[in-house]
This record gives structure tokens, sequence and C-alpha cells, in this order.
DNA sequence: TAATATAATGAACATATGTTCAAAAGTCAA
DNA sequence: TTGACTTTTGAACATATGTTCATTATATTA
């Protein structure tokens, strides 16, 4: 009943590319990730998986196999009971200006605090381990601390900075060398803090 | 933008019919399920789906359909993922013993794909933006593709690093010139892929 | 009403994909 | 080595499935 070598490399592929595509492999495809060049290859060897009770298959059917509840409690189907509940609704203001939905959330994330999501663009915090793409989670607040990361409203543009006051003007700064600081005065209209940057959140 | 009854009917029956099959309905099955007789009246409906955001495909696929973030997010509710602690030696990764906790997580960033979490220890990713202390979300897989970040299992220490094969050994480059790349046997029986890293997660 | 856009049909087509078969190649025990 | 068994190949085949097109129906609007 073990497998062979050939046999658990097919079903590792099988089981990955049912995951990354949420859609079950052709034989072709089996063959060619593992090194069979023939389907009727591919074919033997599934059948040897189905009958040792790793797969199942629906005969005839394009991408018919399927893994048996075996196969999943090996590779542990983790899929717990949803958690049910709302998580830190975006802050009406830039709901309107930079709606792209909705995120969820573990709250050990981000606490109780209200939050708002925003995404990354372009590297100017890069040294600070925030790439362009990555959402960044933010408490609404209007000040911040010296030393915070804050999400500042500049010229209708959001932009994330180290906050830096110096005397009565304010110092943003970027965490890359090949940014420069911008300076703005404290009681410019053009300028608002948007909140404090809490958290952060990457899809790779 | 809004969806008629129709495609709400549609959008319905392929959701379910994923959830059900773990594989995306062929365009005939769809029209039956909806009571359209012709496959291209299905195309029809699907491509308006498409241009509204709530489905993808990949031509000339069969089973080509897939869900978009969107519906995803719409359907599909918060997931806990298991956080893994340290690894013990020789007892699967997702033992008992390994777990620290549950979190949960938004299927926008990990998909329905199963996947565990795991804390970060130093800096030795730090150019790729992962830093110490960031919670990586992996999905388990024992083998991997040129240039993922991969976790692996070293001589009894989980490790992240891009994987590289290079002929019958694999080097683990880490993404900050402080760190050396760790080279290993590829049949190394201290040597381990746990997972493929897709996201990530840091508290502020 | 006419005109225009939207939906759906049916049929033909192209190709993606599973199935089958004979033969070759490899494995392993007697 | 022989012989039985397993595994793989290659090719032909059948069918499942996406694509395209001309046409008709249905709604919407000027």
């Amino acid at each position: 009943m073990e497998l062979n070598h050939k046999q658990k490399n097919a079903l590792d592929f099988i089981v990955r590319y049912l995951r990354e595509h949420d859609r079950p492999p052709t034989l072709r495809e089996v063959g060619k990730a593992i090194g069979v060049s023939s389907t009727n290859g591919v074919r033997y060897l599934i059948d040897a998986l189905i009958s040792k009770g790793y797969l199942s298959r629906s005969p005839s059917l394009s991408r018919g196999i399927s893994l048996t509840d075996k196969t999943m409690r090996q590779h542990g189907s983790l899929r717990m009971v949803p958690l049910v509940g709302r998580v830190a609704a975006g802050s009406p203001l830039l709901a309107e200006e930079n709606l792209e939905g909705q995120i969820a959330v573990d709250p050990t994330l981000i606490g109780r605090s209200e939050t708002f999501a925003l995404r990354v663009k372009g590297e100017s915090m890069r040294d600070a381990g925030i790439m362009d793409g990555d959402i960044l989670f933010a408490r609404p607040q209007s000040s911040a601390q010296k030393g915070d990361i804050v999400i500042a409203l500049l010229d209708n543009e959001a932009t994330v900075k180290y906050f830096r006051p110096e005397g009565n003007r304010i110092c943003l700064q970027p965490a890359n060398p090949k940014f420069a600081p911008i300076f703005v005065e404290k009681k410019s209209p053009d300028f608002r803090i948007l909140g404090k940057v809490i958290g952060l959140m990457r899809k790779m």
C-alpha cells in the first residue's frame, strides 16, 4: 500500500495544483510535471493512486481527478469554522476616496480600535519593510508622536512616511535613501494627518 | 454594474459547484443549471460576469472559469489559520504540539487553499520586506519552484529563504547581504521544505 | 413605430482531454 | 538466462469542452 517515489511525486503535484488553481490538473499537465511523456503512463500511475485510495476519478470527465478524504486528511484539510464578526470598517473619508472593498483582519493585528486600510504605492518606505502593493492598517488620528509611521494627506495625495516634527514645521521622512524627506509647515492647509500605521498585510 | 437575476443565478451556481466539486463547471453544466440551452448563451452571460469583475477565465482551457478576489470575499468568510510555533523533529508540521494558536485571515489574502502561519525570527529576509516578528502565511508543500520564498526545516529549525536549486544541491538564499546563503544536498535527511510563502502580516 | 442594443439559439468548428491498444522497455524472482 | 510482471511509450481514437458565426427573439429607447 506504500507509494513509490513517482507516485508520491504525482500526488504532491495534484494536491499543489489544486490549491493553486482551484481546479484539478489534466493528465497531460500531470505528465509534464513529473516527467511522463504519454498520457497513458499518467493514467497508469493515477490508477495506482486510485486503487490505493489516494484519489478518485469521474470517468470521461475533463479534469475528473479528485482527492479522497484520506488524502485531504493527510495533507491536512484545515478549513476551520469561520469566525463571524465584522472587523475595522474604513473611515468614511477614505472609504469614499479609495474604496477597494473591505478586508477582514484578525483582531490580534489591529486591536479594537477603529481602523482603515490603504494600499501602498511606491518604494519610499522600503527599508521599513513596507513594499509596493502592501496593505497597511491605520488608526485614524489627526496628530502623531515623533517616530510614528503615519498616513498623511498632502496635496490630495495619501502618503506614508515617518513623522518627525521639527519646530514649526514637520519632516515627513521616507525609509529609503533614494527618496528625499518632505517638509511642510505645521499649519499648512494642504497637509493633514489621516492616521497612524499599526499593521500590514501582503499578498505574495 | 449590478447583476440581474440570471447573472446572479449563474454566479451562485458556479460558486456552489466549486464548493461541492472542487472543480469549476463547464459551460454546458452552467447552462443546464440555469436554463440556457446554448453554450454561447452561457458564454455571453459569463463574459458579462467577467467584465463586471466577478469571474475570470483562462481562455481555451477546459473548466477555465475561476472566481475573483471580489467574489471570494463576498461568498467567503473569515478563515482560521493555525499558527505554527517551534517545529518538533519528526513530528508532522501541523501536529498539535507544534501549534501556537489560530489566526483569522481574510480569504482574499490566502485564497481557499490550505494554509499555515509562522512567526519570523531574524533579519535574514529584510530586503524582501520580511522583518523580524512578522507573521508569514504559507501553503504547505514539499517541493517548490526556483525563486519561491520557502519555509524549510533545516536541522530541526524552521527557516525562511529564497529557494534556488543548483544541480543536486539547493541554495537557500537570504534577502540580506549580511547573511550568507546556505547550501544543502537535495537528498539530505536534515532538510525538508515545509511550504511556500504566500502572504504576510505585521503588527506595528 | 422604427431603430438600437441586449440575450439567446443552433449549428459548425477547433481543440483540449480522457480512453484504448499494441508494442517496447524495464524489473524482479526462479 | 528465462519468464512473468510492471511500467512507459506512441499513436490513434472518442468525446468533452471552449469558440465562432449567422440568425432570431426580446427588451429598450428615440
